[in-house]
DNA sequence: TGTCATAGTTACCAAAAGGTAGGAATAGTG
DNA sequence: CACTATTCCTACCTTTTGGTAACTATGACA
């Protein structure tokens, strides 16, 4: 492995970045901590972001999951059952987002201009 | 504008997500943020983001100047000199990315497992 | 037998992001 | 005149991302 490849992997903002900078990553986040009991089935939350397609909800999911960062729990029912939870890295990630979605809002007029 | 488009709008992570949620955004701030003065040159963040292109790192700032987040001056000398630094709503926003590096340096063996 | 509901997956296509290589501008220096 | 240094820009190509529509599985229910 190259050093620069190294220096790569060591940084914790690429990180960061490449794990939740996508476009829905932060969102789901955000909805499942933010919902009732901290639980969320499939469909419940692809009626809160109505316009996520349900293969870009799925393929998150599945990330954020790979990331340990979301907690899936399938019940064997028919109709399937599918619940999302964050697990304790995830719930430890969101005081930092919540920082930047506060910031979002406070200087919204500031930044976005067009 | 439909009901749809207007949630989007109003949406503070997709601001915050579409303004510096792409590969080297956040690393330009924090990288002129870490520097000695506040103040970086083109090519002395250039050496710092070895592994990007001189096309991305123009590009990034250009959009980072837009969102009124960099602020760029131009000396009118030859060779040309051009500094870049950080506004004051990109110095307010600097905390938030601060919290998500921590984070992302005391988490990162939780999530990264490939 | 046909339909419904849930939680997906897959194939296919379009758009966006990003990399490489080369050019442009210009004053000073040898 | 040739060469250098600095900060880009542009054309071209590849890779990644994201959207649409159709398909799967299965037990209950009419």
């Amino acid at each position: 492995m190259t050093d620069i490849k190294a220096a790569y992997l060591a940084c914790p903002i690429r990180q960061v970045i490449s794990r939740f900078g996508d476009k829905w990553s932060l969102l789901v986040l955000y909805t499942i901590n933010e919902s009732e009991n901290g639980v969320m089935r499939f469909n419940e939350l692809r009626h809160h972001m109505m316009d996520c397609s349900q293969k870009m909800l799925s393929q998150t999911l599945k990330n954020l999951e790979q990331s340990h960062l979301v907690h899936r729990e399938v019940y064997p029912e028919v109709p399937p059952r599918v619940e999302y939870s964050l697990t304790d890295t995830g719930k430890s990630l969101m005081p930092a987002i919540m920082a930047l979605i506060a910031w979002g809002k406070e200087h919204f007029n500031e930044v976005v201009t067009d």
